[in-house]
DNA sequence: CAGTGGTCTAGACCACCAA
DNA sequence: TGGTGGTCTAGACCACTGC
């Protein structure tokens, strides 16, 4: 199973990974469950297992892998706590989806005022409008967030979100042009749920993590008008790159929000 | 233990919560690590075991409370999730602390642009200047904030930070009047680490927990002065909660960020 | 070397869910 | 009722730290 001693089946689920030996002074030494870990994310990248579909029980992977259920057990623990798996008791494990009910909009922090934390989440974007969605040639610093070469091909995308009525978020995005081949604006248009949701099933893309970096702007003449407020509104902007597995970046959007009646949430423990 | 059948020894730890019996309808059963959990957090909070100092060894802890070393584990791995432990393999576990090197400013998100992710931190405020400090009467919103009643006597602090010679954020927080008892601007000036280590050290306030609301504003008048900015320049507004134990509120702070230079940056899971 | 946290196993039993 | 995740135990051994 690895270079340490096994423990008690010899080794076992062959081409597992094994302390290497090379350069490094550091032996590296790897715990069993996180070598499990690696081979269920493998399963889940691959697409063996699809967002929404239940995995095999913890005494199948066991088995699988010939490891004790514990083991596997922990390796689920962690991949649960980085929200690529969920467990429900009773019933399975599941392969965690943007579609899922309870957290969609998972990467959406701006909140309205009058919601006074707990409970599960409240705003879900009322309209979207969605003003345009090309392909243009990646500039040098959407393809360096996106590992691209500048002038690759990539889609770019714009849109307005409006709470009860009030246009509230204008959003760019791009994506890189090969792996969403066929995305249209009359697709985004006939999306019902979470943009992430449509990547999943049309494109098998899952967004796995996002980094965001906030600042404070004011509009540009474009922006103020398609947010309908005046120039001098200071605007929060969120720029976010979001991340399927491997850390492999998979969009760039920047966001403006109207923080007049909203806020960005953020808890920090 | 509880009510439920006790695996091995009889019951034990006595005084450990019990299954409640009474209206709610749902049994609401708790397990024994949560139990352990909850007796541990106690102890952290009546101070038996102070930050910095390190906590019982698990095998010490497993007889103390008559469990195995296993089910204390998984109630240490949770507090140490939380941050509220620190696990050092060969060590021990210790309480964590705001004074720690690797995670001073923890709660500060504020980020230089020239600063691309991993490693420690870099960025810890150059220079620190305390602009105000005294004992004023809690608005009806302060009050509120800190589990007061409108009128409670409450410590507001002014001071702006700066990176490099360049003023960037500025701070007021309000403080709850009796647990700060003592604190003058001098104690916050002669203070060399970050503020949350002098609370611990000196005032025995851990905070635990934080949760922040940010918005894009413009400054008022003194606020550009002290900023020595224009009143048109946008500033992310920060507004913080922090929380001790229990979830008590302990802290409330309103931050204007300079994001010019800088922004804030969160990752999402 | 002893002590601490970290990993792994094997087995028992419990809580939850669906059929 | 059987299957799934969730809890708990007991014991063995490993990795890291400091004396």
């Amino acid at each position: 199973m690895s270079s340490q001693t096994p423990p008690s089946a010899g080794d076992a689920a062959d081409g597992m990974t094994t302390t290497p030996a090379a350069s490094a002074p550091a032996p590296a030494f790897s715990p069993l469950y996180q070598q499990i870990k690696g081979l269920i994310l493998q399963s889940l990248q691959s697409g063996e297992w699809k967002p929404g579909e239940a995995i095999p029980s913890e005494l199948d992977l066991a088995a699988r892998y010939r490891v004790s259920q514990g083991t596997v057990r922990k390796a689920i623990d962690e991949l649960a706590a980085d929200n690529l798996l969920l467990r429900r008791q009773g019933k399975g494990t599941f392969v965690a989806t943007h579609a899922e009910q309870q957290v969609q909009y998972r990467f959406l922090r701006l909140m309205p005022d009058d919601f006074d934390a707990g409970e599960p989440r409240q705003a879900t974007p009322a309209e979207r409008h969605v003003i345009d969605c090309k392909r243009v040639r990646a500039s040098a610093e959407v393809a360096r967030a996106l590992g691209l070469r500048a002038g690759d091909g990539v889609l770019q995308v714009r849109r307005v979100l409006s709470f009860s009525g009030r246009p509230t978020i204008l959003e760019d995005l791009w994506l890189p042009g090969a792996p969403f081949k066929g995305l249209t604006a009359e697709r985004l248009r006939d999306n019902l749920g979470p943009m992430y949701a449509l990547f999943e099933t049309e494109f098998g893309v899952r967004m796995v993590r996002a980094e965001e970096k906030i600042r404070a702007v004011l509009p540009d003449a474009a922006q103020s008008a398609l947010l309908k407020i005046s120039r001098s509104t200071p605007l929060l902007s969120v720029e976010r790159i979001a991340y399927t597995y491997n850390d492999v970046p998979m969009e760039l959007r920047r966001g403006l929000y109207l923080t007049d009646m909203h806020h960005y949430r953020n808890v920090l423990n």
